[in-house]
DNA sequence: ACTGTGTTTGGAAACGTTTCCACTATTGGG
DNA sequence: CCCAATAGTGGAAACGTTTCCAAACACAGT
């Protein structure tokens, strides 16, 4: 066997024209019984598919979206991006899907492609949303799609978290429970829209509490070794009594190194993720965080898009509050209220917690070495 | 602007005909540089791509690669897809994605459809490798592909985990730890050969290894709230002191819903898993879980399928002794060494571990309730 | 038998590319 | 100054489909 057999093919096998086959196959025209048997069986004979591609070129629709996210490895955009797939796949359409690796180059290139592939649709998060090639190119084909978990510039559908709103939550969680010193532990910094805003999001919060700023702590990737950053950070700010970690697994892996370094989670330091994942409510101390819906955002978004292709009225996108959630956790502990006075400068509030106590002093001990 | 810019559209834009443009912008052949400047110019003004359509229909190459696997919530085909999904598009590749859901009927009409989208490769797991449609399509058809995951039947390459062996492996590291009653816990049991293939490995060591044979406890969602199925597991076999998960999500489900039920993880109860994902490092007790290679595996697959399709020498896949490992972790406590009587009928052997005296009484309350 | 209606049918154009081939300039050598 | 190479160019076919349109056919009513 060997080229794919054609419509062609077909035609000749059951005597007839390729129109005639092109209806039979589509049920688009009239047809006799007799004619549509003969090309029902050559079609079976020869083991006949209609190719894709002679189709979309016909018709210039391609029944494909695309997809770009920085990774699926993280189980946020993992989520997302298999629950579009499986109702993009019901609706007939498959998905191509691009990891850009949160590297803006990748990103332009890959739109690029799939410009060019003619995706029907394109489901999207960018590095920055303000400031993307890609996106810029969408829009001027007018091509349709949705952005994902990006905020968007003014004007433009989007389904987001809600970063900024969502960190500031984490600041008032921070506050009610008397933390004063707080450190922002991000990843990604520079590439990710997200991280930026849940950061700023956070600061100004904090500020608005009459919290100290938050510190800062950038990390490059988010591999198991993050005691060195962890210890060293720790040294330089020994007044820090929690940890806002911009996503989850950064917020595990905190907690791991903290253990590692003789800090007790939460007893010695708070720690509060964001995301939401599963994990987090499977281990101990179980996770105190930011509960998202990427389903819902990722339903949001192919909708839209589904609905722009389909001409129907695009879903609404839910109020900032519906999007996002504390959720409360063991690797976040109350801190014992503290004297009118702010404290800074001092490094440790009274408590009276003796665990908590004690495990100051550990720190103390290992500050001094 | 209208409908995008064809090749038509360039020529007469820039005064010549179809055929130079493409010479000029493929450096397909001859062309003066006054042409190559007025053509440029043309492309610039109008912003013109080429259609891969149109391309594809011509050259029969799409670019493309179709990829399909059970799900990407599992890390460890998220992992593997997006190896993947990166050294294909270095190679000018993009990935079509689809998850199956653990579903042959998806699976199937998947591979009908990527077939007729003439992807230029397939990277595929499917439920049952021995019994395919989509497979048998596949290689009806001589497409370049590879299984991964999937043991292959014979004659066919595939990149798959060795998953008889690494279960028969945990058999022996229970043995070597005097485990002797031990149960599985699968997930997908129906629409997973590797679910099957691991069981099969453990039930025959364990047999080997004169240890009970295994219970089998089925699950039908991977949900958190495993604890009902647990408890009923435990309270019908009591004697029971470890659990083979068949995956590690699995396993820290578990050890969660053991929590639960005041089962004290490894004292009580000892879990191993399998997949060796990130996070089981990260959590306390760390799992112990056969560790495997995703990445690899993925590095080899797509490599076969490219070397298929440039015609290059595809790699070996390496030895199955390679592929995995067992990572000890705490979620595995050794048994004090058991009298030789083999303890059959006897719930528990004498323990000289005080705490693990106090659990097994706890479970024996429990049990009594 | 012949017109008129209605149903089937197949040829051909179009979709956007690449590439073969034939044609026209442009050279350089005699 | 002429002929033969050669470089540059464009027309047209092909890839696999759909769809428009005209042709062919069947059949009922006169």
């Amino acid at each position: 066997m060997g080229q794919p057999a054609t419509i062609k093919d077909v035609a000749l096998h059951a005597g007839c024209g390729v129109a005639t086959v092109s209806r039979v196959l589509n049920q688009s025209g009239p047809a006799s019984a007799k004619m549509r048997e003969r090309v029902l069986a050559a079609v079976d004979e020869l083991d006949f598919q209609f190719s894709e591609v002679g189709r979309s070129l016909q018709s210039s629709v391609t029944r494909t979206i695309g997809c770009v996210v920085p990774s699926i490895e993280n189980p946020v955009y993992a989520n997302a991006v298999q629950g579009a797939q499986e109702v993009f796949l019901n609706a007939g359409y498959q998905m191509l899907l691009v990891c850009t690796n949160y590297n803006p180059e990748i990103e332009t290139r890959a739109i690029r492609t799939l410009i060019a592939k003619q995706v029907d649709g394109i489901l999207l998060t960018v590095a920055d949303a303000q400031n993307s090639e890609g996106l810029n190119l969408i829009r001027s084909r007018q091509l349709p799609h949705s952005l994902l978990f990006n905020e968007a510039p003014a004007g433009q559908v989007s389904w987001s978290v809600g970063d900024h709103a969502a960190a500031a939550m984490v600041a008032d969680v921070f506050a009610e429970n008397n933390h004063t010193y707080t450190g922002f532990l991000a990843l990604n910094f520079l590439n990710s829209d997200r991280a930026r805003q849940r950061y700023e999001g956070f600061v100004e919060r904090c500020a608005q509490n009459e919290m100290a700023r938050p510190v800062l702590l950038e990390v490059d990737d988010d591999g198991l070794d993050l005691t060195a950053h962890l210890k060293d950070f720790l040294d330089d700010h020994p007044s820090l009594t929690g940890i806002f970690a911009s996503n989850d697994f950064l917020a595990l892996a905190s907690i791991r190194s903290a253990r590692k370094l003789s800090i007790e989670v939460p007893q010695d330091l708070s720690i509060v993720g964001f995301d939401g994942i599963k994990v987090g409510q499977l281990v101990e101390p179980s996770l105190a965080t930011i509960e998202t819906v990427p389903q819902a955002l990722g339903a949001g978004a192919r909708q839209t898009i589904l609905s722009i292709i389909n001409g129907s009225a695009p879903p609404e996108v839910p109020l900032e509050e519906k999007r996002f959630s504390f959720r409360a956790g063991g690797s976040l502990m109350p801190l014992a209220a503290e004297s009118e006075d702010d404290g800074k400068g001092t490094a440790f509030p009274p408590s009276n917690d003796p665990t908590h106590q004690k495990a100051k002093s550990n720190r103390r001990d290992q500050d001094e070495i």
